[in-house]
DNA sequence: GTAGGGTTAG
């Protein structure tokens, strides 16, 4: 070994900087740096960190690799820690860091990025446009602009960053005009547009451009990323046709021959995203019919089509390739354990959950929205403990899965220390911040509900004024609700079938016949809405509140639907109120029909019994009762 | 080790 590196140095001594160029790459120092580059490229920073600290040797490229991990975690502090105590700079130190600033959101960063920018000892094409891009992707064209008009050289990476930027703010027409009057393009920059496009919902025009731009030679070599492109957005819109099309349009990458990666042919993510286009129209048969054509298959390959047998609950299937495939990455995990979640089997869930061997947030919130959903709120209260503890940061998804879990729990202490931690992480437009109002008003705080209600100033949504109306007809505030309806009628703000159903349960608490029809006549004339049968339920309770209970019959017996357990309960218990035994028993009976288990209508006629002093007939309910064998259940309150 | 573009999970 000795001899011939020996050999070699001899053979290119003529070359002193070969020569030391090739000392570098056989020193340790090197085999380090790859080392701490591969651990930050799997994510595994805190390693990277602690060989990094132990380094005595380090050089430019040690520190710039260490540094470049913060910045793609986003974690500035650190970075800029580093790069303060670095002892000897260079361009790419000075190019990371303002990255790194660029990519905060805020404006205190960008402004110290552009600041370090400033005070840059020399600047090379990658600084001007690490800023241009930096203020483009936060929505300042008019810095990005200034910037790419100043700067001494443009590359093409300069006129794809503003293009992206344009598009990133839906100025459509500017990103194509940008785009025609580019000296040159490369295949980026017509995959920029054409993500652009597809994301601003533009797919005809993306089509169109790609078929008038994708010839160009020079862009053939890797057009693929554009067709790639639009295959996928195609996909996700449902329109699995011309997905379809636009895949057979590009060369068979299979059938053996020299691979030249030059060539316009498909590659794997083309037939990913096909892929995912089948998987999203709900055709498994097609999407796994490509799956088995593929040559070529990654991880990703796999991970669709799990995500589409998890998607048609087929669990067995899904974990069958789960097992088969080489190697399962977090997101396969995640599908795995989102599909058993979603399908009720949350033991399973659980069961994955804690065999992963990488768990990131989505896993979090994937699990915590599965104990959410199958309504195990404790669950999910002590996993969002749990996963604070293991030092993982909520996001809004985290934060909206949790707000139901206090509304599920009636939790108003749990709640309002979400409310604290929603402020830090949202912003005001949050449809987020709707969830709190229903999650206060469940929790009897109306006053804190209205509070979130107010602060809405100028985002408030339908969904925001329907919370709110619904919160004060639960609590009884028939006035209220039906004033905030009047008010959100003269602010133009059309309501939808949910507002009704609470204005509609105003009127039941405040005893308010007439209103109630009228709203209800109202919403299908002025409004054309189809009313539903939460409706007739709610109109079944006006009515039987008032002792107009021949009335009520009357609706359940002409209206559209089959009566549910809310239109027969409204009966039942305005039955109760107004002593008729005759038609509490016929509501009983359609209501233990609906709910064999159930003891209310058993309990609740066995009460209207004793009151009339009918003790025979009360002891018949009892007998039948356990004949039938339902337990009482304990009672509980909405309200804590 | 730094700037722009493609597919999968909540």
């Amino acid at each position: 070994m000795a001899t011939l590196y020996r050999t070699l140095s001899r053979r290119s001594c003529c070359h002193a900087s070969a020569s030391l160029t090739r000392t570098y790459y056989s020193s340790p120092l090197h085999q380090y740096n790859k080392y701490i580059s591969n651990l930050i490229r799997s994510c595994r920073l805190r390693e990277a960190r602690a060989l990094f600290d132990t380094m005595k040797h380090r050089n430019a490229v040690t520190w710039n690799s260490m540094i470049s991990g913060y910045v793609h975690r986003r974690e500035i502090v650190k970075a800029r820690q580093l790069f303060d105590e670095m002892p000897q700079r260079d361009i790419v130190s000075w190019n990371l860091i303002v990255s790194g600033y660029f990519s905060c959101r805020g404006s205190r960063f960008i402004e110290e990025g552009r600041k370090l920018f400033e005070l840059m000892p020399e600047r090379d094409c990658v600084s001007w446009n690490t800023v241009i891009s930096g203020y483009a992707k936060n929505g300042r064209m008019d810095q990005a602009l200034k910037l790419f008009n100043a700067m001494p050289e443009r590359n093409v990476v300069s006129f794809n960053a503003v293009i992206t930027g344009f598009l990133l703010n839906g100025d459509v027409d500017l990103a194509v005009g940008f785009f025609k009057t580019m000296p040159e393009h490369d295949s980026a920059s017509l995959s920029a547009l054409i993500s652009g496009l597809v994301r601003n919902g533009e797919l005809d025009m993306a089509a169109g451009i790609l078929h008038e731009f994708g010839s160009d030679d020079d862009s053939k070599d890797n057009l693929v990323h554009a067709y790639n492109t639009l295959i996928a957005g195609y996909g996700q819109r449902g329109r699995v046709e011309e997905a379809r099309r636009l895949f057979d349009e590009i060369p068979d990458d299979r059938g053996g021959g020299e691979k030249d990666q030059r060539r316009f042919r498909r590659n794997v993510v083309s037939w990913n995203s096909m892929m995912m286009s089948y998987v999203k129209a709900g055709d498994i048969v097609s999407a796994r019919e490509l799956f088995d054509r593929m040559v070529e298959r990654d991880t990703c390959s796999w991970n669709t089509l799990i995500s589409g047998y998890v998607q048609i609950s087929n669990m067995d299937e899904a974990s069958k390739l789960f097992r088969e495939m080489p190697c399962p990455d977090v997101l396969s995990w995640n599908s795995i354990v989102s599909g058993f979640a979603q399908n009720g089997n949350l033991n399973l869930a659980k069961y994955f959950f804690e065999k992963m061997p990488h768990k990131n947030l989505i896993s979090w919130n994937t699990m915590i929205a599965g104990y959410e959903k199958n309504e195990d709120y404790k669950g999910a209260a002590r996993l969002f403990s749990q996963m604070q503890l293991e030092g993982e940061k909520p996001d809004k998804h985290t934060l909206s899965s949790v707000i139901s879990v206090c509304t599920g729990l009636v939790d108003l202490y749990l709640g309002k220390q979400i409310h604290q931690l929603v402020t830090k992480i949202v912003l005001p437009d949050s449809p987020i911040n709707n969830s709190l109002i229903t999650m206060y008003s469940r929790c009897g705080a109306i006053v804190d509900a209205c509070t979130v209600f107010n602060e809405r100033k100028l985002y408030k949504d339908v969904i925001t004024w329907n919370a709110m109306i619904g919160g004060y007809a639960s609590h009884g505030l028939a006035a209220e609700a039906l004033q905030l309806f009047k008010l959100m009628k003269k602010l133009k703000i059309h309501p939808t079938y949910i507002t009704f159903i609470s204005v509609l349960n105003a009127c039941a608490h405040a005893g308010l016949v007439e209103e109630g029809r009228i709203q209800f006549k109202s919403m299908v004339t002025d409004y054309g809405i189809e009313p539903r049968i939460e409706h007739f339920a709610s109109l079944v309770d006006i009515l039987g509140r008032q002792g107009q209970l021949k009335e009520a019959m009357d609706l359940i017996n002409t209206m559209p639907f089959k009566p549910d357990k809310a239109v027969w309960g409204a009966l039942l218990s305005a039955c109760r109120v107004h002593n008729n035994v005759e038609l509490a028993i016929v509501a009983a009976d359609a209501l233990i029909k609906l709910e064999p288990e159930s003891s209310a209508p058993y309990v609740l006629l066995y009460n209207m019994y004793a009151n009339l002093r009918q003790w025979e007939d009360a002891e018949h309910v009892r007998v039948l009762m356990e004949e039938k064998n339902v337990k009482k259940q304990a009672g509980y309150s909405w309200v804590d």
